[in-house]
DNA sequence: GTTTTCATTTTGAGTGTTCAAAATATAGGG
DNA sequence: CCCTATATTTTGAACACTCAAAATGAAAAC
């Protein structure tokens, strides 16, 4: 049985390789997203590799093997159910179930799970608009793009946060800003780095381009 | 932050305290219910004694200080609150929930216990009748006796099954040995270590005395 | 009061995960 | 083509937990 740590591993890798669309992840995210030192990273990768897990190629990086995939994709399930679990059934902030979820999911088992997705009605997506892998390992893939690429005078349903930072997603709660929400951009300001945008219904407001590069978006 | 072991063990040894109404507890005794060598219950002892959280003393065993009691009791309440949950929201068997609650209680936050604590509708006894300790650290004392001591003619009511064997908690629902049915003991072999016993509004079978042992009941 | 038995402790070792700091490789800029 | 900045790897050590097997202590049996 993997270990936590491995769990752990595995579903960061997964998460970089989607992210980037690139099959080899370097050290250096790894490390970095999982804030251990390099070296860890790199002498977890030769284990993880002589398990089976992934493929290691020194200097390059580190590629997920089919079974790596699958587990990882596992965790992320476990991790996105839990997740709405907790806002949906027990009511905790969106912006704190991260780091419950982070625990959880190394805990629960596939049978209690598969009780949950049945108790929450098989929900496809988690509390910051995330899809959430089937059993089978199946991740319906998202084309959406950030709002920080959008024209002005466009209209755009927001699709997902992609910050798991507390502050933010309560700034991003008492903006409205949730997924499914409808926003246009009003105006752009490329020097000022800033944007002006409306959440249907509500009162305008500036955005930063660095706080509209979470904001996932479909046309 | 102390580890899932730490939790294991001094929930472990707070239920032997408790069971056997005696503040010493023999290292074999921990080495057994944890399912460890001697010498690694002994070595841990150390540790947990270095930390705080009891007491050690050589060839007699180890003894609870305050906030290793407050700690066992704490896991408890995690265990019993989540076995709760298992059964009664994601309808698990009861058989089954045992190992589950093993595992979750050392992931599951504060935070979030107290949110399940709330949507349960703070029960006061987990599926087994076991008492589940408040979030103050307090657990009603029971002061029931063993099925195995009733005399015959005598009526009683089942307060908790003492054993988390599954093919014995399999058997006691089938038999309807759930807390809180009333049953009736119709007689008592001792020399065939058997008792005839009917739960209420049941057929009458009869029940070892080694079963009926881990049966617990109030006059 | 010695011997036997049993519980417990000690010893030495191994696993998985981690860090700090030194060593090394590689890619780009000069 | 060399040099330097940066990413990565290596090295050596530590921590928490575990086991097997040998040593020891204390209680029970004789
Ligand atoms: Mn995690
Ligand atoms: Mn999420
Ligand atoms: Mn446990
Ligand atoms: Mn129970």
């Amino acid at each position: 049985m993997p270990s936590s740590t491995v769990e752990n591993y595995l579903k960061q890798i997964l998460l970089i390789t989607l992210e980037r669309e690139e099959k080899v992840v370097p050290m250096g995210l790894i490390s970095e997203s999982l804030d251990v030192t390099p070296g860890t990273a790199t002498s977890m990768a030769k284990n993880l590799e002589k398990e089976g897990w992934l493929c290691y190629e020194p200097r390059r990086g580190v590629s997920l093997k089919p079974a790596g995939r699958k587990l990882g994709l596992n965790i992320l399930r476990r991790h996105r159910l839990l997740e709405t679990f907790l806002v949906e059934t027990l009511g905790l902030d969106w912006s704190e179930i991260h780091e419950e979820a982070e625990e959880l999911e190394h805990a629960i088992s596939e049978k209690v799970l598969e009780r949950l997705d049945d108790f929450l009605g098989r929900p496809r997506h988690d509390p910051h608009g995330h899809p959430i892998p089937t059993k089978g390992g199946v991740m319906q893939r998202k084309k959406s793009r950030s709002l920080v690429g959008c024209k002005e005078g466009l209209s755009v349903v927001i699709e997902s946060i992609d910050d798991q930072e507390r502050n933010f997603l309560k700034f991003a709660r008492s903006r409205h800003l949730l997924p499914g929400k409808k926003i246009k951009i009003l105006s752009r300001e490329e020097e000022a780095d800033a944007m002006e945008i409306r959440v249907e219904g509500k009162m305008p407001f500036s955005i930063g381009f660095e706080a509209a590069r979470k904001i996932l978006v479909s046309v």
